[in-house]
DNA sequence: GGGGCTCTGTGCGCCAGCGCACAGAAAGAA
DNA sequence: TTCTTTCTGTGCGCTGGCGCACAGAGCCCC
């Protein structure tokens, strides 16, 4: 909430980081980068160790699982109310999802050794971390839910809301293909579905750029999922106002 | 292994109970208690505080999310390798699924408190149990990725598969409406599926008894999420041997 | 300003899964 | 035994989403 210009580059962006006792912060701060996250960017790739876990503070990064025949689907999303990377604390150093940047941006990112070191310290940082751990769990539920019983409309929808919640606007930059990709569906559905919410004057958009222009007729085309998850979201991490 | 008498009731057919280190162990096992699990008993409620954990030993528990509508989905499965409850020490004390018997039998059971404090000590327990949840999250994420792309035969392969390593026999007591349930999907849709496993020789059941005849010929048909999350899981908890 | 690329729209045929309705068959209760 | 309940099988018509193919339309770059 500070003015200052420093304020467009503080780590404290990041809600974890933010959320952190000044003690736990402070001793932290030495050791984070500020790095750009441009577009497409794999944060990690399936399997792989990871050596930095990442604060994002403006950016999106989707959790997505690819399958041997090419076809993928998104397993979570991630903006500042969280962090890329909770496997390193959970102690199995890699997991079998890929972590792409849906939204460039930056983050603060922090090596796996000192996150690790303050993770078994114990205290507020584990608790933090934990808790939005059992968020990121709730989405990833949730999702499983969705994609079993909510139509692509309905998804999109949510989709939106999400990334909605994680960016600083009501735009987002993301051709239809890779909402397709997110969601796991065909690109033509996503444009029919788009389609629909465009002729209701609820969103408008143009070769890649989307622009929200009635959050709450999208909220009412959403399926409770969203709803489901911010309400967890909210409840796990009070400081948050993010989905 | 052991052959004595006891061995039928001892707190180590849990496999997370039997990894820990006997120290661990020795100050856990005042509190636990043995206790039947009947099949759909609620172990526990969509919200609800969480009195005990339970660490499963010959019964299978499903957690579930419930619909609105009334329509659900199951989310991961828990057996004998794992635990129920671990909203508990990921700091959320409530999740919004539902814990369901699915394969009755039995658990010991340990009061939140004494889970609690001793998750807070850090070390081997808590390694073991964050391990445990990582290995959760895997199922769930590769369960998201399965309903958006599998069909239900396959689902099903990996449901059975899911099940019959966690059982110590190849016969599970479980009707097709039950199983559509889990899967959420119709219950015609099971017995089409059920029907072309049997026609090929590969199950064989009546009646809510279903028994496994060939398990190379099931695992010939299941989807790459069940190796998948066997794959993590032997990853991730080495002395366990369940999916 | 023209050519190539990317993004979006549309129109097929196809099929898996849904919802519904009902019938037979097995198990259990009276 | 007979009656009732539960479980499984089957047959519709319907629809949402898939796969494919192609057309227009904006954008960028030379």
């Amino acid at each position: 909430m500070s003015t200052n210009l420093a304020a467009s580059t503080t780590p404290t962006q990041n809600h974890l980081l933010a959320a952190l006792p000044a003690a736990d912060y402070e001793r932290l701060v030495p050791d984070l980068e500020h790095v750009p996250l441009p577009l497409g960017m794999a944060v990690y790739e399936s399997g792989a160790k990871l050596d930095y876990v990442y604060f994002p503070t403006d950016c999106i990064v989707s959790l997505l699982y690819v399958m041997k025949s090419g076809a993928s689907a998104e397993i979570a999303v991630v903006g500042y109310e969280g962090l890329v990377g909770v496997a390193l604390f959970m102690g199995g150093e890699s997991t079998s999802s890929r972590a792409v940047v849906q939204s460039a941006g930056h983050a603060y990112r922090l090596p796996s050794k000192i996150l690790k070191r303050e993770f078994e310290y114990g205290g507020p940082l584990q608790h933090l971390l934990l808790r939005y751990t059992q968020a990121l769990i709730t989405q990833m539920a949730q999702t499983a839910v969705c994609n079993r019983h909510h139509s692509v409309e309905q998804q999109l929808a949510r989709w939106l809301l999400l990334s909605l919640d994680r960016l600083h606007s009501s735009e987002l930059h993301m051709t239809q293909e890779l909402i397709a990709n997110m969601l796991g569906v065909r690109r033509e559905g996503v444009t029919e579905a788009a389609g629909k919410l465009q002729s209701s004057g609820v969103i408008q958009y143009n070769r890649g750029h989307i622009v929200v222009l009635d959050r709450p007729g999208l909220e009412q085309r959403v399926c409770e999922c969203y709803a489901a998850v911010k309400h967890e979201t909210d409840r796990l991490l009070p400081a948050t106002t993010a989905a």
